[in-house]
DNA sequence: ACGTATTTGTACGTATGTATC
DNA sequence: AGATACATACGTACAAATACG
């Protein structure tokens, strides 16, 4: 896979393309390991900052998880079952404080649930499910 | 407001921080333009590259929306009403091509029901809320 | 237990392209 | 046409966490 400079694309949506099709596919399978940074660069040619910034762009996405040790796709995460009545539902993403209050990755939305009256209940995406009308 | 280089937290986050503060405040109300790059690169002392990064921190949490024409505060949408008697409410964030496909900005997570049986639907957050026993 | 190599994070400056006013 | 403003992309450098001998 070689990037195409002259593509109206950015090369850094390029590179987190490919990279989103292999992991969809399956050949890189959840929990696995991703090539480093410089691998990347070595393998198209271009900056590394330019593939962190591919690397940014499937993190936002919730495709893959990043430490200092490196990138893995997300695993999935069991999510626990909230049951709903009546209220509502939404979603929205989390500002930075909340990420860290609640221990939530990049790419994680927050579930908010009203049920009418009382503050909204807030849920992360990856760790929980609504469950309406099954009671 | 300055930014303080000693602290252990990066400066693009800091930056991300104060306009968070004024938009939260409602110092920035909704649909405002805010200044650009180069005032906060004036304002804080940093590189416009730094400014870019917070910028990005403010737009992933879809905070604010940024065109060519510069950055603003996300105005309100509104949203239409999808009811649910039965069934499971779930979210996640859109893929790029997603996003494309409906039309939806940055920092805009997917809401995913599942009526059992069918297809999931998917909404955009920011355009749907979903109803639960109000029927 | 220690040092080294690897890997990502942060931040700078710079340059070019492109859309808007 | 010119000024403004953001997007993309390069190279570079150092810091910090982790992994490995």
């Amino acid at each position: 896979m070689v990037v195409d400079r002259f593509a109206p694309t950015p090369l850094y949506w390029q590179i987190a393309e490919s990279i989103r099709t292999r992991i969809e596919s399956g050949e890189l399978a959840p929990g696995r390991r991703l090539p480093a940074e410089l691998d990347f660069v070595e393998e198209h040619g271009v900056s590394r900052v330019t593939v962190a910034r591919a690397m940014a762009v499937l993190r936002k996405e919730g495709l893959i998880v990043t430490d200092r040790s490196g990138s893995r796709v997300r695993p999935p995460a069991s999510r626990a079952s909230v049951t709903l009545d009546r209220g509502t539902v939404g979603a929205r993403m989390p500002t930075d404080a909340e990420r860290r209050k609640l221990g939530i990755g990049e790419g994680v939305p927050l579930i908010v649930v009203e049920r009418g009256g009382q503050d909204p209940e807030i849920y992360p995406a990856d760790r929980a499910l609504i469950e309406v009308g099954t009671g």
